[in-house]
DNA sequence: CAATTTTGATAGTAATACTATTATTTTTGC
DNA sequence: GCAAAAATAATAGTATTACTATCAAAATTG
């Protein structure tokens, strides 16, 4: 919103961004999302909160599943961007990757550079519900619509700097699209499953098992 | 259920294996959930599929996400058995922590010693579906009623052995919990998200993946 | 074979996920 | 500043879902 973050033109009837009613359904939507998981989650229950109606938001989202898949969308959106910020101008590409892994697994910083306030908000609706979006009998022509090009690009684009980095190394997208899920799903454990991690809040182990593999993984 | 896998007594009111109508609810159900998905899974069209009723299949749990719940625990017994199997009688760890990466992240082989007939089916619901079932509001008490038992004790097995080898590894347990998310999640993406991975029909990569993480993470 | 349990058949309810209609308000183009 | 167009509010309505309840019929069991 700040800044210009791309979102497929296919997941809304009416640009959300162009009006205050659209801003509010995103900001209050995002707030509501967070509290009542998607599951509850209603868009009658979204209108009360707005002081709208059902029908006024169901103009501007076929429904649900598709807001669910527009706030994933601008995450990624978000993480693209951001990426571009860590990456220009670092010359030595090991310190590029090392930077790129730092902002898909480790946690945002809000005093940072290019920090979006709705960020955070956004990163754990993304851990907490981005499943249900995707694990859909529709996700084959979401896809195809474009829906998770944004995703796609920051996975191919940084696992072109692995490539570079160590040209023998064989599974370069599923190393990053590993470390991109599982950042997500440990924070998930470390909160409800504690057992299945090694997740302490003192120091980001799940930032730093991702630099650990990579550093391990790849020959240089 | 030809070999005795434990499924947690809280997600079922009554025992479906202990029924022909019980045995007839997993086995339709099993495949139906898989031919519809979760949400347009319905009691309903099961019972319709089993020539019974919705109230029969509500006497036997208590609603669909309890019984897709009991799914994913009866998989983790499964594989908490074949793990077992895998490594009895294995006298070097380092072996046995091969056999357990090949058991948790490869497919299984229909011809293997202890292999379930439901097993094939159940681990795709599980890549699927088992996202819905954990990412609830309700996973708190649900871990608490020993739900997760089967899946905390296989990583914490695997964990152990990954431990004695390399005592200084510092993430045991996430180490695990990752290569077990990984594969179904790359099994996913190979299907409806191929540039996400490097997943070929021919080798196995995933598998392969796993096992080289290991070897690069692992000093011994 | 009587008593108990299980199942079938049917009905009903509250909530959800929408669609439709029309009146009112807001925006905009001139 | 006002007419025309667009957006929103208010309200109603529908099909489906996720159950609960009731009672008779069938099956099991002691």
């Amino acid at each position: 919103m700040n800044i210009s973050i791309q979102v497929s033109a296919t997941l809304y009837l009416k640009d959300p961004t162009s009006s205050e009613i659209g801003l509010k359904i995103l900001t209050e939507g995002i707030q509501l999302m967070q509290d009542l998981g998607f599951e509850a989650f209603t868009f009658k229950k979204l209108a009360q909160n707005i002081q709208s109606t059902e029908a006024t938001i169901y103009r501007y989202f076929e429904n649900k599943h598709n807001f669910l898949l527009y706030l994933i969308n601008w995450y990624w959106g978000i993480l693209s961007y951001r990426l571009m910020l860590a990456t220009a101008n670092v010359p030595d590409h090991k310190q590029q990757l090392s930077n790129s892994i730092s902002v898909l697994t480790g946690l945002p910083d809000t005093s940072q550079l290019g920090y979006i306030a709705e960020e955070m908000q956004l990163k754990q609706i993304v851990i907490q519900e981005s499943g249900k979006a995707l694990h859909t009998k529709m996700v084959d022509d979401e896809n195809q619509n474009g829906i998770y090009l944004n995703y796609k690009s920051i996975v191919s684009t940084v696992a072109e700097l692995v490539k570079t980095i160590d040209p023998s190394f064989p599974y370069p997208e599923m190393l990053i699209s590993n470390l991109i899920e599982n950042a997500n799903q440990q924070r998930f454990f470390s909160v409800h499953l504690p057992r299945l991690t090694n997740s302490s809040s003192a120091d980001d182990a799940v930032e730093s098992f991702s630099h650990l593999i990579i550093q391990k993984v790849l020959q240089s």
